[in-house]
DNA sequence: CCCTAAACGAGACGGTACGTCTAGTCTTATG
DNA sequence: CATAAGACTAGACGTACCGTCTCGTTTAGGG
């Protein structure tokens, strides 16, 4: 996983002292140490930078705002590669993957940074964009490879709109973690996943008539 | 709709000068005119204290943070008491409850705060407890029923998981209000509903066995 | 001695509720018992109204200032009536007098509040006032009587000027009470007086010619 | 005259961004000129910071409480470095040297700024301490050879006391200018110099016997 | 082998908002 | 009316971080 930073498409930056990779991995050490401590709102630029041992302009050279870089931290620590996954049935291939999310996040630091990142992204709009490349489009690529194995099966109609499954897959989901009110168990994946697969399969997720929005 | 905060559950307080209830109003006014205008993040109780033209204190003396005077600000407003739904089919009721919800929140101020508090609530546990007290809670209440009511003409099956179901429903369109990779339209809806409804009427919202999580 | 406010010699008072004596008194004894403990600069009028168990109103009502609520609580326990020195002689009244005054002060609570409210009249022009008809003058009409004695007596010229020798007398104790450069001994209070009498004998202390000033 | 706060004798400090010279000046010009249009009481690190475009923090990164800011401001505008005397005889000597302190003081805002520090350095220690060594030791120096040239001289006894000397001498001023019951005039400059001068000539300024004390 | 230019640590800088404190005033219900 | 209680506006306090700006020092490559 290469940087998110729009830095990082600058200028060859071929004179003067290079940049210390050294540096580099000592903030971010620093920043996903503090990040799982004491979450993204306790995290300042200057505790990063006086545990990381760095002027704070070193960081504020790398990276734009506290979002952004806590979100590097967070995929260089934990990236989640779900490993492809490929069972040959749909319902046991969402299960399996909503199952994997699901045992990440829950009740870990990992889902604890996961729902601080997502509340900063309502605020800062560049952490809003990077969020949306690294993490959402990633994993919906990966799944809309699953949905897309259905359809070459003729598990699902042709004309299912695989963006909604995938909102109605991992959508749920977000919203126990991120509310809170109901626990995430591997009951509700089940149910999750067999409500969305029994209505694909009943075709209610085709695009009904004129849909002018 | 009553106060929020735990201040208005304690002592009967006969003593002494009584809170202003102008007062009040004027914090909750200003509040909820900054939150419109900048956003919670921008907002300060300085701010609020000088618009309101109010001392600090009074303003700490009610709330406890920002988040909890943003809340009831919040909901002193746009009470969002959508009026009790009953065509006579699920999906109709279902359809008309979730629209509702989307034309309120989706690109409108009111939805911006919404997701505001969310983010907020992420950090501030006491405001997370409100918040499920205040919105979560009473707006389940209300779907509730129109799924019980679904059972009970036999549309979809007796041991149906009505958490689940209502998760379905409302999941995917917070995913979709708070990750914004999607616009949230009337076509989205109808498509969920859809499926929910299919999923449930084929039986697939019904616990499956053990459930030891 | 009576109050020194100017509140007490207000109207006859007497429609409605008179005020309490009582009340009163519990002001002073917490003002008086702050005041030994933490000083005037610490003492705080909500904290006097706290320990005597009564309402800010009712200090207000009383003392304008927590200066001169300070000041008339040093008054009413240290009342530093000396008693009136007559030796015969102009040395050995002013070194009793003075020595007597040393002894009060010198490294005692009731030193620490003078030093304090002397500070304070510096910046509150009503305690200022009040300070001087309450102390200095008392404190100058007693020593005044011991010079013109001596004049009387022959033991000094009659034209000596008074106010110059009682602020020679008290100038330099006044001097070291409040720089602390060097201590307040009884060998410096003999000295001063030694100087003073020698100098007055001599007639130093005569208006020498023209003083237009 | 160097820097009076403790600060200045600490390490080299090499490291890190200097502090400017331009700051240090405009704190102390702001300082002085908010010390003579409104007193000390009335001065508020905050109106400093803000009439020297400062940040607060800069300002307390360098004094540690506003006497002894006020202190330093005071010296470094009205450096009272009288010019030494040396007329020959010590009644002159004296009389100079008070007289031109007085006209530095009576009514001028320098003696109001030279009361509010005494006023307040009766209750910060450290401001105290920082008077001490800056004002009042600096000044005793200059005036204490003056007494001693005299008695080099043979004017007064070889053994009298220079501390009480000069006590009596600023002693009845600082009284005046403290107490306000009466003015500083040149004339009363004359009475306190004459009353000294024949004292100490008549040996009166020796010690007793055993001061025990 | 020096020269140049950027990166580096440290920490000062002007700001902003914090949550606390006290001042002096006002508004209740009670005596 | 005075009283106790306590809410009210106002504004300074000293602290914490922000993101920027100097400093003196280090570390490379290019000449």
């Amino acid at each position: 996983m290469e940087s998110v930073t729009s830095e990082s498409i600058s200028k060859p930056n071929k004179r003067g002292r290079p940049r210390s990779e050294e540096v580099e991995q000592a903030i971010l050490k620093a920043t996903a140490r503090l990040l799982a401590e004491r979450g993204l709102q306790a995290l300042t630029i200057e505790d990063v930078a006086s545990l990381a041992k760095v002027g704070k302009t070193s960081i504020y050279r790398r990276w734009p705002s506290k979002g952004i870089l806590a979100l590097e931290a967070f995929l260089s620590e934990f990236l989640l590669l779900q490993p492809p996954i490929d069972t040959g049935s749909l319902a046991s291939d969402l299960n399996e993957a909503l199952s994997a999310w699901v045992r990440t996040v829950a009740g870990t630091p990992t889902g604890r940074s996961l729902v601080a990142l997502i509340a900063e992204a309502q605020t800062d709009p560049e952490l809003a964009i990077a969020w949306s490349e690294a993490v959402i489009k990633t994993a919906r690529n990966q799944h809309r490879s699953m949905i897309e194995r259905a359809i070459l099966r003729g598990e699902i109609p042709g004309d299912s709109d695989v963006d909604v499954l995938m909102d109605m897959l991992y959508g749920p989901a977000y919203h126990r973690l991120l509310q809170g009110h109901l626990p995430l168990t591997e009951g509700f994946v089940q149910q999750v996943v067999a409500v969305v697969v029994a209505g694909a399969k009943a075709g209610a997720a085709v695009p009904l008539h004129v849909d002018k929005d």
